[in-house]
DNA sequence: ATTATATAGTACGATATGGAACTAGTAAAG
DNA sequence: CTTTACTAGTTCCATATCGTACTATATAAT
């Protein structure tokens, strides 16, 4: 009983700890993203640049772990901006594929540019260390966690 | 030029990671909650009977990482669900100060009889040792981004 | 072929959250 | 004291997200 709430507790404290670094980090990327657009519309065009666009919205929501409904969204968000563009996928009937305009890849440019000189204020020796340090097990723990859900 | 790029990216994927393990944790406790109560309104009654309740709103937000609106919606949930009680703070015309019910520290217990009983199926040893491996350098971390925001 | 099942995306409604403006009360400056 | 600046909490509005139900297409079963 009480080892269970033990174990209980320091799961708890483990992913409160999680929870406010992500709170604080999210909060902290808001701040220096440009012009109101939101940490995950962000995570869109990164994911787009990073891995390549031509996607289909539920491969994207599969990555980002949101609803397809909030892809739908985002995508409408970013489309209106002008920094995607969403085609019918010419092998599914059902499915579309988004790709980054040209406007969209030069945003991302500029709002990574804007954060990481931001960042440089936050992110010192000690906290790369950190990162470096803790890195694998973070890895390991989201892959279980991805898993097991 | 490069070199921030890399860096970067470091603290990106870092901040992704990080970010994921929170979604997905987020997720389980949600599911593992009973009856459609969010895991921020089980945080703060969790915050309330481990540090002790007759808190100020505005304290128990600055605790949680959220504004003060999005304290006053979630008391009003709570005080509907009759877990808290609201008094007006004898000491301060403007404040505020929060109590837990008997209701609300018993749905606590029950909360977390329950969360801890999902847990087990996903936490093992493995998790566990990572928990513990990497605690300090977490802590660390949340403190140093806390203190610099 | 027809039917049943599964998947991609959308529409609508509900909720959690944040920003801006507001009220009421406190604290500090003169 | 009076005025000014600050703080606690609320209200209103906008947005991100999710759940449920729906349409359209694709795949499997028979």
């Amino acid at each position: 009983m009480s080892e269970d709430n033990d174990n209980a507790d320091e799961v708890f404290g483990f992913f409160t700890e999680i929870g406010i670094i992500n709170q604080l980090s999210t909060a902290m990327f808001a701040k220096s993203l440009p012009d109101g657009v939101h940490p995950s519309h962000f995570a869109i065009l990164n994911h787009l640049a990073r891995m390549g666009d031509g996607k289909a919205p539920m491969r994207i929501a599969s990555a980002m772990q949101v609803t397809k409904n909030t892809m739908t969204h985002s995508l409408k968000v970013l489309q209106d901006r002008g920094y995607i563009e969403v085609q019918p996928d010419p092998e599914d009937g059902r499915g579309k594929r988004v790709f980054l305009t040209e406007t969209g890849r030069a945003f991302r440019e500029e709002a990574i540019a804007l954060v990481a000189k931001e960042l440089r204020h936050v992110i010192g020796a000690d906290q790369r260390a950190i990162m470096h340090r803790i890195r694998g097990d973070l890895k390991q723990m989201r892959k279980h966690l991805d898993d097991n859900r």
